[in-house]
DNA sequence: TCTGGGGTCCTAGGACCC
DNA sequence: TCTGGGGTCCTAGGACCC
């Protein structure tokens, strides 16, 4: 098998990039988007990074600086964001089936496969089409492993005379350190907030230095997963393109509620909307619950913060709405008390199976019948929330309250989702 | 400035067993 | 037989990502 060529794809501050294309009004100010209930900033256009406002930075500690520089806000639009990045997977999958879409923003390609003569002419045109189509500025980078990939798109999109694009396969070794160098360890893929300092400790600077420390140490340091990273930043691949992800351990879902609450009905709503969310995934990955948790928590923020959960066990495997909410409801009321306030709620599903192991092993406790037509029933669900729209049907317990919803107070359109807000051209 | 969002995986350590 | 072994299961918290 010949080597990996992996290239990544990266859209530039993509919700802003989103946000942008209906407003081009915005081109050169200041932009954010917030997260849910409009508490984190999780997109920056370039000037609101110039104002040092940090990824992921609370709202409520930067509002001087967003109103000093008057700093236009959206609240997170992800059913926009949603249907761009689908537009981009579109493309680039009519480049190379070879991709793996590693998050709403970000892709990986293996272009091992593609006669490309020169890397870096490659990705400026793939640069150039995506913008040409669909109006997202993306940053390319391309290695043998895809953690150099992604600190190729890293410079690319921080040196401006890269052009956007940075191809490390036919670089020197001295360009290759070059511009490990400049990679500040922190924004190694894989170092976090809590990594970089111990590295920092042991004199760990850049990615260079990490390239060049000793495998043992790194795994003393950081696990597997240092060693790793040592070996991917030296060009060998340690993490395969994942085409089809691979099946997930477990399946969350979780929101903080637009107001604290201590109604059961709002919270069971709430319980019950969100193990509907992670049931259709389930579903869609055609697999089946084992086991399954509920977890409510008081703010975090004030004083006597709880975290209060409970496991259930299914007898038989199941990926039932009906059945897993039900279950949920009733682990709800052993830990519910109506004396405090919660702020959040979460639902786990783990402890996963294929969908097909059930109808193989039986194990003498799967009653068949039943069986069947729960797995009716959910098809015909999901087949209408296909076709009308996702909780197009959906179960009654859902609609007990609305008030756990987050607010998104500074909401855009749904420009390219939604009839009724399709963008209107007027003549000018 | 190290997190007022959301999601996933990993791991250290306790309980229990041989 | 408070203990210098070793495996498994479970869970809470750690750590990372965008």
């Amino acid at each position: 098998m010949s080597q990996p060529i992996f290239a990544l794809i990266d859209c530039n501050n993509f919700f802003v990039s989103c946000e942008k294309l209906f407003r081009p009004d915005l081109e050169g100010r200041p932009v954010v988007v917030l997260s849910s209930n409009d508490g984190c900033v999780v997109a920056r256009s370039n000037e609101a990074k110039a104002l040092g406002i940090p990824m992921a930075a609370p709202a409520f500690k930067f509002l001087h600086t967003l109103k000093d520089h008057n700093v236009v806000q959206f609240s997170a639009n992800f059913e926009l964001y949603g249907d761009i990045s689908s537009r981009i997977t579109n493309l680039l999958t009519s480049i190379t089936p070879h991709i793996e879409v590693y998050s709403v923003d970000e892709s990986f390609l293996d272009l091992s496969e593609l006669h490309i003569s020169d890397y870096t002419q490659w990705a400026a045109m793939v640069r150039d089409q995506v913008f040409k189509y669909i109006g997202v500025p993306v940053s390319i980078g391309i290695a043998t492993s895809k953690t150099l990939a992604k600190l190729a798109a890293e410079r690319a999109k921080k040196e401006p005379e890269l052009g956007g694009v940075l191809s490390l396969i036919t670089s020197s070794r001295e360009q290759t350190d070059y511009y490990l160098q400049r990679t500040p360890i922190q924004d190694v893929w894989g170092i976090g907030w809590r990594l970089a300092p111990k590295l920092k400790a042991e004199g760990l600077h850049n990615a260079l230095d990490l390239r060049q420390f000793s495998t043992k140490h790194a795994s003393q340091l950081m696990g597997v997963h240092g060693r790793q990273l040592v070996a991917e930043l030296n060009g060998t691949t340690c993490l395969p393109l994942q085409k089809h992800h691979k099946p997930q351990q477990q399946i969350m879902r979780g929101r903080q509620f637009g107001e604290d609450t201590n109604q059961f009905s709002v919270i069971e709503a709430a319980i019950t909307n969100l193990a509907a969310k992670a049931t259709a995934h389930l579903r869609r990955e055609q697999r089946l619950a084992r086991q399954a948790m509920v977890i409510i928590r008081t703010n975090r923020n004030k004083p006597g913060y709880r975290k209060l959960s409970q496991a259930v066990q299914f007898g038989t495997p199941t990926a039932d709405t009906g059945n897993i909410c039900a279950t949920l409801i009733q682990a709800l009321e052993e830990i519910f008390s109506g004396h405090e306030l919660y702020h959040k709620a979460d639902v786990m599903l783990y402890d996963l199976i294929p969908a097909q192991a059930l109808q193989t092993d039986l194990l003498g406790t799967v009653n068949p019948a039943r069986n069947d037509r729960e797995t009716a029933r959910m098809r015909a669900v999901d087949s209408l929330n296909g076709r009308y729209g996702t909780n197009h049907v959906h179960y009654a317990s859902q609609d007990l309250s609305q008030a756990w919803r987050p607010r998104f107070h500074l909401g855009s359109p749904r420009y390219t989702s939604s009839w009724a807000e399709l963008p209107v051209l007027k003549p000018v």
